[in-house]
DNA sequence: ATCCTCCCCTAC
DNA sequence: TAAGGTAGGGGAGGAT
């Protein structure tokens, strides 16, 4: 999965947090009763980490004197308050504004604002990694030389893990020495040059490691889509937390308004729907820090603009003549599309940036510039076009105020994106007795103050009209379309395309009719309507077009599918680059489905590849150029959950899509026909499907059944797929080693794997999704031949030395020829009981570059990035970072903070399983450290928590 | 007739 | 340089 949990997308429950605390601080701004100065006027904060005084203290003082505290660093951020970061972290960020905590407290203490510069924590002469500065001259004798290791604000603090923090340095100098005569081999040595690349460059194509999290970090239209569907999710939970309270800011608006805003009861069957929309979003997000900006042409979009826009290097394999040439041709059927036929004809020749717009102000708008255009295009309508950042933390959080300011009236909220919704007023409309126009323009001021972000909204007697409206109203405006107006006459000379669902390829197919507008289509019968379009679009159309529109709202909506796709950077060299991002898209779209707790029974693949005759390199950077596309798809015979399942077949699609790796340009994972996962349901309802498999074996004693999902395990559907014998499987399979391995240690099965289960073996898909104590059961009887026989350990005969307690899940198939590579390298003592012997038996010899971090900061909000951090950056787990976070859980069960165990010990279970290298060693790492947090919660509370997963894999249960 | 699957289209 | 995603609706046409 790409970073989801570090850009915090995955984290609704954190924005919520965020978003109180965000209305606190601006509500505790605008009451002002406890200010006691201006001295931080004009200055913004941002506190990443635990610093002293801590991200709390210094929030508390900036709202006190005048100052802005932010809980996302954003361009504009003035200052980012730290005690240290990582090195990894700081590499690629502008250091020149982290300064310490001791800046905000000298500040104050000299009550006037002082030179920032001697609290700059990085000077970035130089060298590329930035060093630490010691401006306040404490702690200075510890300066390490080569690495950031910051201590002043930290050293205050009792060290935690004592042979580390009082020999650090020696630790450190260990560790290099480590990794410069490391035995690892060619491992080792790869990943280390692969880290100094990631580091060196950001991710560029879809080999890096790094580029999943990186792409999605930046692509705008992956955050619309997020940001969507996290709203759509953030007003079903809003509702269900409210369960029908009162509103208390009606009555302080009751109170607000003035008599001639109040009106008479209205007829009481008339619908009020609104729609609200902020305007040009990212546009106005990104003008909140540049005032002086507003009422210029501005683009959102990656390209720095001006002279960089207009002389981009050209790949020497693309060739932009040929692929607008083919690109015309191919799209020739669709000139019709404006943004599409702009592009052709304006050509992309020259050197002219290829980088799209997301979003521009109107100003730019009246050049003819549009959304989705190129900027080298759009600088030639109007060459002193600026081009500003994308700020995703600014429309989030302005999001964020936007929906809670709404839902401070009411919750009869359809989400539509992250800018936009429909809400229900006629119950507010009627409880508060007020003029709905007044209550509207009320409530655009309240956003427009919170946010600083203009918006606009329509009023309507359905969603049509109150979307019709809404257009009328742009920008900055409201308008009504009440039950007096004459919507037929309103509607008549509205442009088709104006109507929602009417694109251009409809327009155009209406305009082949003679439809071009409303009047038009109010002219025309249903029944000839229904030969032009479908029956179910041309009554919509039949229907849009006089006004009505019946679609209820609808509050809390549904997920149906679940996908994840990269059409950008796509470009590998052999297939086991291909197979490592398909294993990283599989995880992503897997940690999708199980955040929603849904399962899913389709699987689909769909491939961009690159045209025959479309040059090798496209181009726009990195883009996919002109393609075909293709879809590939697949049956579950059970739904599942379950990565391992997921993968395997998406491995699967696209060996059997034959395609050559080297002309692939975009890639992605469909899951649908979901159904839901609830933890309580699940185990019901598979243990249902257990047992009527258990009364099927009973009626017949051959009962065919299978052991691994693959072709032949699916018996139900073939799709459009061929279908293969196991001997027939394509190279995955055979550099897995797994199907076989595991049918021959079948055959050979014991007597009581055949007393248990009869002749048959075992569906894979099935069995993942027993409930645990019946895996473990069948498992414990016959795992010993199965890991035999694949991973090599046949030697092994001994019981799992752990305890009762694991379960146990097959690690993924790809990963068992890894195995037995790298469990060996493992360093295991003969006679150790289990991880935390086998822990103890090691003696801390190195100590990772990320442990000051960690040290300082799992116990602060950042805890995910630091955990993240590591996992990704050490390739094994280092037994000193081990035990630094066992103690820091430790801390958190004695202070009983539970809550942030539990996100802790979730958040590190999903990292480490998605960790392809050494897997081993990490759950090994993982179990030290839940079995310890478990005895030590156990030794204080008495309990243990229940978490949400775990890792069990049959290599390490063995070890 | 009705359902299913594979697309295409649309929206943000 | 550049970050061309994601979900839902529905039509066409074949399977049942």
């Amino acid at each position: 999965m790409a970073d989801e949990d570090d850009n915090g997308f995955g984290e609704w429950g954190g924005y919520f947090e965020a978003k109180k605390s965000k209305l606190e601080e601006q509500f505790a701004a605008a009451s002002d009763p406890f200010r006691k100065s201006n001295l931080f006027q004009g200055i913004s904060i941002f506190v990443n980490g635990l610093t002293n005084p801590s991200a709390n203290e210094l929030k508390q003082i900036m709202m006190v004197h005048g100052g802005i505290y932010h809980h996302y660093e954003r361009p504009h951020t003035k200052f980012i308050i730290a005690s240290n970061l990582p090195d990894v972290k700081v590499r690629n960020m502008n250091t020149s504004k982290i300064i310490s905590a001791q800046y905000i407290v000298d500040c104050l203490e000299n009550k006037r604002v002082l030179d920032y510069k001697p609290y700059l924590l990085y000077t970035n002469q130089k060298t590329t990694q930035p060093r630490l500065h010691f401006g306040k001259g404490k702690n200075t004798s510890r300066t390490n030389e080569s690495m950031a290791v910051p201590k002043s604000e930290t050293a205050a603090e009792p060290p935690l893990v004592e042979p580390v923090e009082a020999d650090l340095s020696n630790i450190l100098n260990n560790l290099q020495q480590v990794v410069a005569t490391s035995p690892k081999n060619e491992t080792a040595a790869k990943a280390a040059v692969e880290v100094s690349v990631i580091s060196n460059n950001s991710a560029r194509t879809a080999v890096d490691p790094a580029f999943l999290s990186e792409f999605y970090k930046n692509s705008r239209l992956h955050h619309i889509a997020t940001l969507g569907a996290g709203f759509k999710q953030y007003v079903c939970e809003l509702r269900q937390a409210n369960g029908g309270k009162p509103f208390p800011k009606r009555d302080e608006l009751r109170s607000v308004l003035s008599c001639d805003q109040v009106m008479n009861m209205s007829a009481a069957s008339v619908l009020y729907i609104m729609h609200i929309d902020m305007d040009c979003f990212f546009v106005s997000v990104g003008l909140r820090s540049h005032p002086e900006w507003r009422g210029l042409p501005i683009a959102v979009t990656h390209s720095k603009g001006g002279n960089a826009a207009t002389d981009v290097p050209v790949h020497p394999q693309a060739d932009r003549q040929a692929e607008l040439k083919l690109f015309a041709e191919r799209f020739e059927h669709q000139l019709h599309d404006n943004i599409r036929a702009d592009k052709v004809r304006s050509g992309f020749d020259k050197k002219m940036s290829l980088s799209e717009i997301a979003s521009c102000s109107y100003e730019a708008r009246a050049k003819g510039i549009r959304n989705g255009m190129f900027v080298g295009q759009a600088l030639k309508l109007c060459p002193e076009l600026k081009t500003i950042p994308y700020d995703f933390e600014g429309y989030k959080e302005v999001a964020f105020a936007l929906y809670d300011t709404v839902a401070q009236y009411t919750l009869n909220i359809e989400a539509v994106s992250c800018d936009e919704m429909f809400v229900d007023l006629t119950d507010l409309v009627e409880d508060l007795q007020v003029d709905v126009m007044s209550f509207v323009a009320h409530l655009r001021e309240e956003v427009r103050n919170k946010t600083g972000c203009p918006c606009s909204a329509g009023v309507g007697t359905n969603k049509l009209l109150a979307r019709m409206a809404t257009k009328r109203a742009k920008p900055d405006g409201q308008y009504l379309l009440g039950p007096g107006t004459d919507v037929l006459g309103y509607m008549a000379p509205t442009a088709l395309e104006t109507l929602p669902g009417v694109g251009s390829s409809l327009r155009h197919k209406l305009e082949q009719a003679g439809l071009r507008n409303c009047a038009d289509v109010q002219r025309t019968s249903l029944q000839t309507l229904e030969s032009v379009v479908g029956k179910k679009l041309a009554l919509t159309l039949y229907e849009n077009c006089r006004g009505i529109d019946t679609r209820p709202l609808v509050y809390e909506q549904k997920r149906k599918t679940v996908s994840a796709e990269v059409n950008y950077g796509i470009r590998f060299t052999n297939n086991s680059e291909c197979e490592t991002f398909l294993r990283q898209l599989s995880a992503e779209v897997t940690t999708r489905l199980t955040d929603i707790k849904r399962k899913a029974k389709s699987i689909g693949l769909k491939v961009m590849v690159r045209a025959a005759e479309a040059p090798i390199e496209a181009s726009k950077f990195m883009g996919h150029g002109v393609c075909d596309t293709i879809n590939k798809s697949f049956i579950l015979a059970h739904a599942t959950d379950d990565v391992n399942v997921i993968t395997s077949h998406v491995l699967r699609l696209m060996k059997e899509s034959g395609l050559p790796p080297h002309e692939l340009r975009g890639i992605g994972i469909h899951l649908s026909k979901l159904s839901e996962a609830t933890e309580v349901k699940k185990d019901n309802v598979l243990l249902q499907m257990f047992e009527k498999m258990s009364e099927k074996r009973k009626g017949e004693p051959t009962v065919e059944v299978h052991e691994e999902p693959e072709p032949t395990v699916f018996k139900e559907k073939e799709n459009d797929l061929e279908f293969k014998k196991p001997q027939d499987l394509p190279s995955v399979w055979d550099t897995v080693g797994w199907k076989n391995s595991a049918n021959k240690s079948l055959d050979k099965s014991p007597v009581n794997v055949s007393d248990r289960l009869g002749n048959t073996t075992i569906d894979m898909e099935v069995f993942a999704q027993l409930p645990e104590y019946i895996r473990r059961e069948v498992l414990e009887n016959m795992d010993e031949h199965l890991i035999a026989r694949s991973s090599g350990h046949s030697d092994r005969t001994r019981k799992n030395p752990i305890g009762g307690r694991r379960s146990s899940m097959p690690c993924p198939p790809s990963s068992l020829p890894r195995m037995e590579n790298n469990c060996s390298t493992f360093p295991v003592p003969k006679d150790a009981d289990g991880p935390l012997e086998l822990l103890r038996a090691v003696k801390p010899t190195t100590a990772a570059l990320m442990l000051n971090g960690l040290q300082n900061h799992l116990l602060g909000s950042n805890y995910k990035s630091m955990l993240a951090d590591w996992v990704s950056n050490e390739q094994y787990p280092n037994p000193t970072d081990i035990l630094m976070i066992n103690s820091k859980l430790s801390e958190l069960a004695q202070s009983k903070q539970m809550g942030r165990i539990y996100d802790i010990m979730k958040h590190l279970c999903r990292l480490i399983k998605k960790k392809r290298d050494n897997v081993c060693e990490w759950h090994m790492a993982y179990k030290v450290i839940e079995e310890s947090v478990q005895h030590q919660l156990m030794a204080i509370e008495s309990y243990m928590l229940k978490l949400p997963d775990t890792i069990s894999c049959v290599i390490c249960h063995k070890m």
